[in-house]
Order: C-alpha cells, then sequence, then structure tokens
DNA sequence: TGTTCATTGTGACGTATTTCACAACATCGT
DNA sequence: ACGATGTTGTGAAATACGTCACAATGAACA
C-alpha cells in the first residue's frame, strides 16, 4: 500500500513535496515498503518539472533543432544545467557526452515516463460558466488529454450539449467512470460543492483531480490532486511588491 | 534593489500555481545584505501557504468560530501543527498559549503580511476567451483584486465593452499603467506573443504577472511571476496513476 | 494566589532538494 | 590514432525546508 504521502493538501496549490527516503546510491536492500517500479523515490517535485521539459523540447522540435544541452535547456527554462541533469538522472541516461540530448528522443523518453504516450479521458463536473469553458479549450487534446463526459447536478442543464458532448446528471457519474474506465476528473463545481463532487470521483474510481474550486480536498492517499487558484497566486505576489 | 531571485521561472510553472524559490546562486558577493523590513528571508513557500491560510480562516469566520489553535487549523488546511506556527513565527507571535489564535485578528494579520488590506488594480492583456472569461470572474473582486482595464492588440475588439469595461488598444498600455500606477498585471494572449506583452507590462511598470500562457517569462528580478497552467498540471499527474 | 490545562513559539534535529565540481567519455579535426 | 573539446552523470557538499519536542505562559477556576 502507498505508504508515501505524494502531495499534502497544501502542497498541491504551492509546490516542495515530501516523499520519503534519501534515494541516491545504490539500492536494494531491506527498506522500500513502496517500489512500484516506478513511483519509486522520485521527488514529486521533479515530477512536476517534467511537463515544462516536455513543452520546452517541443517547441526546440519545432524550430527543427535536433540536439541540445543540458545547458541549453537550462537557459530556455531558467533553471540550473545541474538541475536538469539530476532530474533526468532519476530515470536513466538519455545523453551522450560531448553532444548533449537528442530532443526527439529526450522528448519521447520524458513523455514516457509521465505517461504521456497516450489519452487521458476525463470527466468535468460542474458546467457553468467556468466549465463552459473548459469544455470549449483545445488546449487539453492537444496534449494527451480529453474531456469524455460532462456532469452538472442542476437538470437545467442536463442534455444541453458543449463541444459535442451532452451535459449528464451528477447521478450517472459514478457508473460512467466506471465503464469507461475514466481516471481524471475536472472540478469545476461552486466552492461548497467541491468535496462531495470529488468524493462521486472517488467512488467512481478517479486517480488525479484537477480542482479549480478553492477548496483543500480530502481525498485518499492513491488520489493525486492539483489546484488551479488564480486568486491565490495574486494574493502571494503582492507580498513582493515594493511601492 | 532586491538582490534576491524570488522566483525561478520553471517553479512558477510548476503545479497549477506556483513559482519561486528563494534563490541560491543569485546573490553572489557580499552575502545577504538585503533587508526590505519585509522580504527578508522568509521563504517563497511559505510566503505561498499564507494565501491557503487567509481563506480558511475567511472560512471559519463565516462559521462563527472566533478562535482557533495550530491543531485545528492544520486539520483543515491538511499541514501538521508545527508547519503553520513555524510560518506564523517567521512574521511575529499572534496566538496566546492554551487559546490558540484569534480567528479575526489572525486573519487580518496575514492579509496585512500580504499587502491585501488594499485594492490592486489589473490590468488585463488579450481578450480572447480566456480573456473574457477572467474579465467577467468576480473571484477577484473578492479578493483585493479588481481588474482596471483592459487590452487587446486586435483592433477590431478595441472598444467592445466586457464587464463594464472598454477594451483598449494594447498601445495605450504602458501610459495607462503609468498613469493609473498599476503594478499587476494578467497576461492571456497566444503563446507566442506572451513575452512581448511582458515586455510592455515590465515597461508600464509591473510587478507582479499571472501568466496564463504555456511560456517561461522572462522578466527582471523585481517583477514575480506565477503561471496557470492546467495542461502541466494534467501531466504531472499521469505520472502516478497505477493502471 | 496557586494549580491545572492547553497550546504557543522555537532551538535542535532530520530530511529533501539543489548545486558544485570533476572523472568519464563521445566526437571531431588533423 | 590522438589530443582537444564539450558535455554528461553523479558523488559529495551545501542549502532549504519540515518536524520534534518541550519550556514558557495565558486562562480558568478553586
Ligand atoms: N480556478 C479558476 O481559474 C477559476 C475561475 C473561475 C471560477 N472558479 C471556481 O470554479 C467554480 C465554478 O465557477 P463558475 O463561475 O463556473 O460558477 P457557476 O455558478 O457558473 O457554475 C457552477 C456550476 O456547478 C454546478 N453544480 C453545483 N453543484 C454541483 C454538484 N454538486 N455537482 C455538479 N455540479 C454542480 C451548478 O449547477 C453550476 O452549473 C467556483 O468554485 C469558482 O470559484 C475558478
Ligand atoms: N491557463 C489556462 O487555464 C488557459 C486556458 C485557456 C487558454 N489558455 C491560454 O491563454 C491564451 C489565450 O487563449 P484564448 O483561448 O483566449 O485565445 P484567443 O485566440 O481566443 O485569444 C487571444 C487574444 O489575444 C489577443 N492578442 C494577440 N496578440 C496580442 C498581443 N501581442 N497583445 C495583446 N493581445 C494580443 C488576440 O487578439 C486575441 O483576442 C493562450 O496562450 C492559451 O494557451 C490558458
Amino acid at each position: 500500500m502507498p505508504a508515501i504521502a505524494r502531495t499534502t493538501p497544501i502542497e498541491r496549490q504551492i509546490e516542495s513535496v515530501s516523499s520519503a527516503t534519501p534515494s541516491y546510491g545504490v539500492d536494494m536492500d531491506l527498506d522500500d515498503e513502496e517500489d512500484e517500479l516506478n513511483n519509486l523515490n522520485i521527488p514529486d517535485v521533479v515530477i512536476r518539472r517534467l511537463p515544462i521539459y516536455v513543452r520546452t523540447l517541443h517547441s526546440l522540435i519545432e524550430h527543427g533543432q535536433v540536439s541540445v544541452s543540458s545547458e541549453e535547456l537550462a537557459t530556455l527554462i531558467g533553471v540550473t544545467a545541474a538541475q536538469i541533469r539530476r532530474d533526468l538522472s532519476y530515470f536513466g541516461k538519455f545523453g551522450k557526452q560531448g553532444r548533449g540530448y537528442d530532443v526527439g528522443y529526450l522528448s519521447n523518453t520524458v513523455e514516457r515516463i509521465l505517461k504521456l504516450d497516450r489519452t487521458w479521458n476525463m470527466v468535468l463536473c460542474g458546467m457553468g460558466k467556468l466549465g463552459h469553458a473548459i469544455a470549449n479549450y483545445r488546449g487539453f487534446m492537444r496534449s494527451s488529454f480529453e474531456i469524455a463526459a460532462l456532469f452538472d447536478s442542476d437538470e437545467n442543464l442536463v442534455g444541453e450539449e458543449v463541444n459535442g458532448h451532452p451535459i449528464r446528471p451528477m447521478r450517472d457519474l459514478v457508473e460512467t467512470m466506471r465503464r469507461e474506465h475514466i481516471q481524471v476528473g475536472i472540478i469545476a463545481t461552486p466552492r461548497k460543492n467541491a468535496q462531495e463532487t470529488a468524493d462521486l470521483l472517488v467512488a467512481g474510481g478517479v486517480q488525479a483531480i484537477l480542482n479549480y474550486a478553492p477548496v483543500i480536498l480530502k481525498v485518499p492517499d492513491h488520489v493525486t490532486v492539483r489546484e488551479i487558484d488564480p486568486v491565490s497566486a495574486l494574493q502571494s505576489m503582492t507580498y513582493y511588491i515594493e511601492d
């Protein structure tokens, strides 16, 4: 059973995460009560950087660049080269001394690590203003994600078609998720209904939740949650403003 | 002149919202001579937690609760009590042994720390679909923020009124910001135009940028940037999904 | 006023993450 | 074939962050 807390609730909103044991060096001893061959001690903060690497590599591919050094990538992204090399080294050796990394190969590799080499179907709960905007956003599809079904508790909205999908009643959520084996959910309900929605998603077998409602959700350990919260982002920036 | 790099570009992007670590190598010389009386070495990760504390305290106030212990607050938020006490201790002593914290007082105090005890006017650049949604979102106003002016480079959009504000041409941006002393900007332009928009915001004197475009912005050190990036958030969650 | 109780604030410690710095090595030009 | 060059991958060190645990102390009440 997962003994590792991937994210403490507040960190979904923020950054930095505590996992477990150091990790370095060899291994193969008696510790690890959790070696999924996968989720093997890799800091979540590293995982959260990988999508940026992928995005940046894509942009290099667009420009026709075929190889890149950690230094160049680092400059583009705004981190240190050492950090990029260390991050990648958690997963293997993908570069060549003197040459750097093959852009296409590295991009594919990181995508495979993140399991982006497939399409993830998602359910979207709460079809108010935000829900409509999300359902119409084309950025997801271009990134391994697809909104497969829309849900709202308001019977007046049920049946309306948004971007090719009908809005369905919440009572169908769990069954739909199970039937279609959907493991990713988006919450766009009002704040007060977010937790109950999360509970239903969990009942449906959700493993990842993107939460737009400004609340801390309580979910089982095996569920990952990330929050989208522009207000908190703004509120933490004003601290630094010097008048 | 702050010598501390508040945000490492990639960290703005990591996680739905977020940004920033205190600098490591950045202020290389004479040790840390940087005591703004304010930005005094307090870890950015702490600053990013404060809005959650505020939000949670508000919810307690709504429920009529007048005092709260670090333990209770911690349970609500999903962190440890020690962390909350440590975080607050960076700024002073706000609790009473045996009693905990006065909810209203603590809320006000943290808001004052974050400079939320005033209204921040913002400019919004890029009035496409997302821009319209943001302009109509009422969550900002309820949180010390107000969208004061809208901008788009498309002359066909200029003049259109959204939520009571006319869309203005980008060429007016810098002057408007200076005239109205606006220090917060939101970028909702296409990816490829985000950097040029950021440059204009900087020219206008921006100090905080909320960036919805999926790019790493290069800005001067005194500017804080946080990114809203649901795609990256999703892409980092799939890693953990066990099929 | 003294005793009990709950809970803070923080030094000391432990873990997590980043950076340094360099040996190892692939490639290239000659 | 070989030295020069550039860049990786990674131990070791440095730094940042989180937690433990407890002395200090305010409030309640006898
Ligand atoms: N993070 C962001 O960028 C962002 C932006 C805008 C809004 N929000 C948040 O998103 C949420 C929705 O905002 P909105 O403007 O779309 O509000 P809205 O009122 O327009 O829409 C909410 C929708 O949720 C539905 N709903 C209510 N209870 C439900 C339930 N239990 N299950 C399913 N659906 C339910 C309602 O019927 C309604 O259609 C709010 O929490 C708001 O704070 C976040
Ligand atoms: N983070 C999120 O949640 C999220 C959601 C949706 C879209 N996005 C991103 O937001 C951006 C906008 O998305 P959209 O769907 O609104 O696109 P859109 O094409 O509907 O709107 C873009 C608008 O920006 C304007 N624009 C272009 N160049 C400009 C410039 N230099 N200065 C000012 N305005 C300029 C265009 O005229 C247009 O009105 C994209 O980068 C998209 O990827 C982010």
